[in-house]
DNA sequence: GGTAACTCGTACACTGGTGTTCGACAAGAG
DNA sequence: CTCTTGTCGAACACCAGTGTACGAGTTACC
């Protein structure tokens, strides 16, 4: 279907999402000029391949995550629980860190619901090992997975934003996220 | 100094105030004509009183600090350490979720760091009690008390968005929430 | 080398917000 | 009662972004 295009127009597809997904990580209100520029192309060419902004977002987001599943399917994540997770949080942690407010930008320009639609694939495989981890008795159980889930979701993106604001250091951010899902995962006494 | 000004003035004042935080509270991105609209004000006295949206939005979000304030200093953080922090989880959720966009407003219409500077009074109460129950063995010590407390913040905020989304319900929030810090604060073994 | 696909810059219409100005009018303070 | 202070609506200038139209020029493809 979209074979018949040209090798040119692939490219500067390519280069429009690359140059999006680069100025909205820096500012999630990038302008259509701005990253058009930072795709050296005009801004006509643009919206000749992106119907709106807001397409254009939704298709850098999509990238995104597709890139960002390539490397999390590489984890491993059999045998114990604990350290299956903390190997899933080092690799999730990198990818929330660079794709942060690309994800911010996507959330105010795409319809509610959107996101999370996109973000299905990443949160099923939490979710499977952590009902795995509940199942062996590693994890607790007096709290739903769906809210686990989110808890990792929040202290991952607060430890962006300190990271951004200078209160930790990169290296400190893994540690310091895995130190503090792996307790507060455990089943209480 | 402002004791001069006229009755009604203080009134519109009041009213504004009020309004901005309500509105900002529904949409962080409300326009001044919303805000003037809603305070039953002309937008040139909105005008007239604030010099500009963004000094409108740092008064109020003033004063939700001081309201906040008011009821936080309220709360008996005495005695057990995880008891207390209970106890102060459960007022301050009350207000996070309260006044939740009202914050997204404010850090997004004023300049970096402000946000944080005004919330240096409810951070200080949270890490004073952190550093007790630190010293009593009852929280753990080898995360420093400045993380403990962005995972607390993220956490709350995190529920706040879970509750808006409608995947929890209120009743739920606040137990998840103080499960889930108690839990995160633990020692570990 | 011809043709269709693509790109470019400029210019334009439109939208929605901010902040100001004006002059007439109302309301509180003394 | 008077004078100051405050309010009102409408209008205006301004800005920044989005999306479209045009026409000339370029580039891949066969």
């Amino acid at each position: 279907m979209t074979t018949t295009r040209r090798a040119d127009a692939q490219r500067n597809i390519a280069a429009i999402l690359d140059a999006a997904a680069e100025c909205l990580s820096r500012n999630p209100a990038a302008s259509t000029s701005e990253i058009a520029k930072a795709a050296g192309v005009g801004r006509v060419t643009l919206y000749g391949h992106f119907p709106s902004r807001a397409e254009l977002i939704d298709a850098a987001f999509v990238q995104a995550i597709a890139t960002g599943e390539e490397t999390l399917g590489q984890v491993d994540l059999t045998g114990d629980p604990r350290a299956a997770l903390s190997r899933l949080i080092e690799s999730s942690w990198q990818l929330v860190d660079r794709y942060r407010s690309l994800l911010l930008a996507a959330q105010e320009a795409l319809p509610p619901g959107r996101v999370r639609e996109l973000h299905a694939d990443p949160m099923a495989r939490v979710e499977r090992l952590l009902e795995r981890g509940r199942a062996s008795g590693d994890f607790r159980t007096d709290l739903p997975t769906s809210w686990l889930v989110s808890v990792m979701h929040n202290v991952m993106h607060g430890a962006a934003g300190e990271l951004q604001a200078g209160r930790i250091t990169s290296g400190q951010a893994a540690p310091y996220i895995t130190a503090t899902l792996l307790a507060a995962y455990t089943p209480p006494a």
